[in-house]
DNA sequence: TTGAAAAACGGAGGCTACCTCCGTATAGTA
DNA sequence: TACTATACGGAGGTAGCCTCCGTTTTTCAA
């Protein structure tokens, strides 16, 4: 791949992440061209249907959810990583709720897809809540799927609202780490 | 309403629940038209929105299922009214499949929508669900709301194959009825 | 460094679907 | 029957999708 192929392949990418999250996954392929600085041709070849770009977002989005999993296990302590982790996901979650229809359609199509992203991201949340669990930090009978399986529906539901989100969280951190346990 | 609109509204319905049926709910408006052998301007006066016209298509359906409960009640034993509401209700389900996304943005838009015509269908499979309980043919321990939300999410689940279908119903039908009871 | 081939760019333009508008047709009524 | 309110239909304006191809940029061998 040529570097400036590469570099609007990346630009075109970012552009459809903000344009789909502020009007929807049905927003016009030109506004995502005109966002990322380049004509619609060269957003066709990079992505002859729509669908093809609304996967390399989502694609993209775990890629970022996986290094941030990565990152906390490696800079923080236990417990934070899982904090910052498992905040990093109801972001994460939430955008999504802006194209979940047009994500449907493409996991519709491709149903591996949709296995191999949700192994990726069960395998994050294993790592960064395993870590706590053998630490002492969270309770042991829950696994990481189980967090993914509690969290991913409720941030996906349209009636959600942020303040919920933001109520809802620390809750389930609560109830998430081992009793007694301390900052 | 004066006669020919009535006439031009039912058949714009019926066009419209064939073509969504065989094209899925982003069909285009003038085969819809096309279909009922109106003009474009005719299916717009009468539903300005897409969304209008999935709503009608879905109502009609609903009112059907509900017609279909009460003339089973009236017409066959309580077990039999039971196999053929059901069934029935198997149809109604699976054909939602091929507009699944545009109803689910006219009950984001109108939720009580959705609730009502719920309770509808919920009421009409306690008609004859409730019959055949107090006739002995059917467990006691099933409510028809449950019924409702096992078979519903079962055949809108776009992994479900027709010959599934054909084979979890009566399945299901052998687990409602009274067990030793014939016929 | 240079020049030519390969690769990518961009946007004009064709196509299709959406929706409006208004002249024509028809049902209902006295 | 004649009149009016109502409805019909489809031409045409608008917008988004996508393709095509002349132009520009990158790459790489000499």
């Amino acid at each position: 791949m040529r570097a400036d192929a590469r570099r609007n392949y990346d630009k075109l990418v970012g552009a459809a992440r903000e344009v789909f999250a502020a009007e929807g996954g049905g927003a016009s392929m030109e506004a995502v061209a005109r966002k990322a600085g380049v004509g619609v041709g060269t957003l066709y070849r990079h992505f002859p249907r729509r669908i093809d770009l609304v996967q390399a977002v989502y694609e993209d989005d775990v890629e970022e959810l996986v290094e941030t999993a990565d990152r906390a296990v490696a800079e923080l302590e236990p417990w934070p990583a899982v904090v910052a982790f498992l905040e990093a996901f109801v972001r994460y979650a939430r955008t999504k709720r802006t194209f979940l229809n047009e994500l449907r359609e493409a996991f519709d199509k491709d149903p591996a897809l949709k296995l191999r992203l949700r192994e990726r991201i069960d395998e994050a949340t294993e790592l960064v809540v395993g870590r706590a669990q053998r630490a002492g930090a969270v309770r042991p009978d829950v696994e990481g799927a189980d967090l993914t399986q509690l969290l991913g529906p409720m941030c996906t539901s349209p009636t959600l609202t942020d303040e919920q989100s933001v109520r809802l969280l620390p809750m389930i951190l609560d109830g998430l780490r081992t009793r007694g346990d301390v900052g």
